[in-house]
DNA sequence: AGTCTTTCTTAAGATATCTTAATTTTTAGG
DNA sequence: CCTAAAAATTAAGATATCTTAAGAAAGACT
């Protein structure tokens, strides 16, 4: 799992091995069978969780109480509620596995430390957080330009591994759609 | 002008007065006339813009060669094409100059040299970038939860410098609706 | 294998939003 | 001030998407 992280680091800025053995040494491993819930609505995240291995989602209850999803997140990617994480506000979104999912959690406190320490770091999270401002950006102008159904062929087609692990009902949402209008969507498609 | 950058800076982490001059000294003042273009269409977004004064809008235009406004900038806000300034690569979209308008620019290349020099700016950034992906975040649930008619209240309601300075038929691109339907929404809210 | 739960599909009617095109109002430049 | 250009409004018809409700299919657990 060390090997994973360093390989994961070392894609942004190169750390010396005792630098991501002093990093590593702060996250704290854990597991999560599928639907359980790493976080949940008014409670404060407490942590970004790196996902060695699984699938989460990251979603709200609207008016209605139906679920919206915002986020998905495999393998290899972070994932947390980035505005109660942040700022250590109560979180007004869930965080759930939708797999048996492993994590590398790196607590709020512990980050700052490691940022006095490491400026390294700092800058990793510097060009990770520019990375996600860039996607979701995209996303928006994505989610703008084009109808459903190409939002779906997008989905398909940008995000070969989703579409099996992830229910279609699931995607649905992620595509700010019913599960309904998607199904007609598929049978027209064909 | 370097007084307003030394209190803008300061919000975000404590700088010396040297650290101040020696940043502001590789920022380039430029004005632009109402209408007029900070970048265009695939050329390279070489800065990234912080507003002195004025109002900027950065859109695309879509395929049916209508502009689809994705952001406003005003006074103390920065703006870019994040894509085509951190990447380095042709841009898809356009800024421009909604008011007469000054902004000091900072060049990529003179950006990455005081990273190196300055770890409190690397610091800085990494914060304003957080506070830009949150903001972008909270926009997206936004337009999923809501209907023309709210995003209009909300963005009259939290933004409320914008709508006295921005034309309606540019709030409505901004709100993805059409001019002709934001017409009839504030009509209706008589 | 059998039952319970979850997920997916189908269809009809309702609604939000867009398109087009014409008209009115406001703003900017000589 | 006057006129041309820009911006905002109005209305009718078209379309995308949602709502509700019911049934079919697939998956999970004994």
């Amino acid at each position: 799992m060390k090997e994973q992280i360093k390989t994961y680091f070392n894609r942004y800025v190169t750390f010396e091995d005792s630098e991501i053995d002093a990093i590593y040494s702060k996250l704290e491993e854990k597991t999560f069978r599928k639907k359980e819930f790493l976080l949940t609505e008014n409670s404060i995240c407490r942590y970004n969780f790196f996902i060695v291995k699984g699938v989460v989602r990251l979603f709200y209850l609207d008016a209605k109480g139906h679920e919206k999803i915002t986020q998905f997140a495999i393998d290899n990617w972070w994932i947390t509620h980035m505005e109660s994480f942040i700022q250590q506000i109560p979180s007004t979104q869930y965080l759930q596995a939708i797999e048996d999912t492993t994590v590398l959690c790196l607590s709020k406190s512990n980050l700052e430390t490691l940022y006095k320490t490491y400026p390294k770091l700092e800058r990793m999270f510097r060009l990770i957080t520019e990375n996600m401002l860039i996607a979701n950006l995209r996303k928006s102008d994505i989610y703008l330009q084009m109808k459903s159904k190409e939002r779906y062929s997008f989905f398909v087609e940008k995000l070969p591994g989703f579409a099996q692990r992830v229910p279609q009902y699931m995607i649905a949402s992620y595509l700010e759609i019913t599960p309904e209008y998607l199904s007609e969507l598929r049978r027209q498609r064909i």
